[in-house]
RNA sequence: GGAGAGAUGACCGAGUGGCCGAAGGUGCAUGACUGGAAAUCAUGUGUACGGGCAACCGUACCGAGGGUUCGAAUCCCUCUCUCUCCGCCA
């Protein structure tokens, strides 16, 4: 969310990122509301002060006044009566647009529609030039019976899968390997709450825009995060921090669920989009300073480079452009892993800043060294999320006799196996 | 799931219809005293929104929402959360 004090100063530069993020919001109807909304909240006000002065003055009245004063008191609560409701009215058309307004990118954000104007920052390591037909993960992991794919379509539905045998275990491999790589960098590790209230979607600036794409527990007013940003950036709300403990980074480990609506018969073979998986996410409140933001975002994309180095996966790093950001984000990389299954770099981490529009919809404040209350910048990144990552490690460690070799770093992590051979 | 108790400012805690944005204490800030500190004394110390160049003014907020009343922290209803007991349970 934004101050409304700075859309009313920064139409322009407002109504420029609405353009650029393809927003659906009309900051036209939302200055109107504003204007309306000030102008009937001063009547109101002036309204309520007569109230207050009417009230005051019967107990100090003589017994002939108290009967006329008690009369202008009813009018004054009936005309306040008249006008609240059209308050409430405005005010929620107000909140709602609020909420629909997408904050700034930051000036180094390429305007852009679509992934093809996403700006590549980085690659390492390169795709490797195999000298026998590769197999694809489904193939793979079939072949060591690592998934059960028909029981979970039938009973769990589409998009299901259940991991298996060395499938499960690798997948536990990689979250852990992940989690060791964060604590070693000092982040704390904390398994949050997965089912969550519509205000921490709504906190996190996932509603009231992407409501389609939580799963709902209607019985208990819950969803279901697609992220453990949602329930991490959560832990704060309604509370100030102490500047002097920021930067405060988190290691979410969570499920994640989400309904892909929109994506109907996108990337249905295997893994790539399920509706069910695991993640490893970082989390970073820190001081509302820009060049602050950017260090910790850095060391946020840092952190889940080291972790594709350790899995020996090849990737490249791109700048999203305006058309490919959130609603929140101020600036996002993504982080694309080799897989040679889908002969293309495709997306398995991505790491974004978000200044302070989180902090604001999520009431979450910090006391700044002059003493006033500001709000803290929140950013985030994937650290590993699975079992997308398995296709990557899959894909690019297979051998042509049908084997697996695992990168050393996760050897510690499957019981000591260097290899896989299927049976 | 059943029964009960509670929620007041940074913290503790008083307050059962108007004099309460809220006593008192603690903490914190500033000043006095001191060589310096402690102690002591004095003053100050919430947030949001709206108006104003500003000083400042208005409104709202005593867990949240609604109701009664000329007037609600105080009375009524609903909800949330915390605690205790019973049941159930990994």
């Amino acid at each position: 969310m934004l101050d409304i004090a700075f859309i009313r100063h920064n139409t322009d530069a407002v109504r420029e990122a609405i353009k650029n993020k393809r927003a659906d919001v009309d900051l036209d109807a939302l200055l109107a509301a504003d204007k309306e909304r000030r102008e009937l909240l001063q009547e109101l006000e002036g309204k309520r002060a007569r109230k207050n002065e009417i009230a005051q003055a019967i107990p100090k009245a003589t017994k002939e006044d108290r009967p006329g004063l008690i009369e202008e008191g009813k009018a004054a609560k009936t005309a306040i009566e008249e006008l609240e409701p059209k308050l409430a009215e405005i005010v929620s058309r107000f909140e709602d647009l609020m909420l629909r307004v997408p904050s700034l990118p930051r000036p180094e954000v390429p305007v852009g529609v679509g992934e093809d104007d996403n700006v590549e920052v980085k690659k390492v390591g390169s795709p490797r030039a195999f000298d026998f037909e590769p197999k694809d993960h489904v193939a793979l992991m079939d072949a060591f019976g690592m998934v059960a794919w028909d029981g979970p379509r039938k009973f769990a539905g589409e998009r299901s899968y259940a991991l298996v045998g060395l499938g499960a275990l690798l997948e536990r491999a990689v979250l852990n390997l992940a989690i060791d790589t964060l604590v070693d960098r000092g982040l704390t590790l904390v398994t949050p709450p997965v089912m969550v209230r519509e205000r921490a979607l709504v906190g996190t600036g996932f509603f009231p825009v992407g409501k389609a794409e939580a799963y709902a527990i209607t019985a208990d007013d819950l969803f279901l995060v697609g992220t453990s940003e949602v329930p991490l950036v959560s832990l704060h709300c309604d509370t100030t921090l102490d500047l002097a403990k920021l930067p405060v980074r988190y290691a979410g480990l969570s499920p994640c669920f989400r309904r892909e609506a929109g994506a109907h018969g996108k990337d249905t073979r295997g893994l790539y989009r399920v509706h069910q998986f695991t993640k490893v996410e970082q989390v970073v409140f820190c001081a509302p300073d820009e060049k602050v933001a950017e260090e910790e975002h850095y060391k946020l994309l840092g952190n889940a480079e080291a972790i594709l180095e350790k899995l020996e996966i090849p990737y490249r790093v791109a700048l999203a452009c305006t058309g490919e950001i959130g609603l929140g984000q101020t600036r996002k990389h993504e982080v694309e892993s080799w897989m040679p299954g889908r002969n293309a770099y495709s997306e398995t981490h991505s790491c974004s800043t978000l200044g302070d529009f989180q902090a604001r919809r999520s009431n979450i404040r910090v006391r700044l060294a002059d003493g006033t209350l500001g709000y803290p910048y929140t950013l985030n990144n994937t650290a590993i999320a699975s079992p997308r990552i398995l296709i990557a490690l899959l894909e690019n460690h297979q051998n042509a006799d049908g084997s697996i070799t695992l990168p050393k770093a996760l050897v510690p992590y499957m019981r000591g196996m260097e290899k896989l051979t299927p049976a």
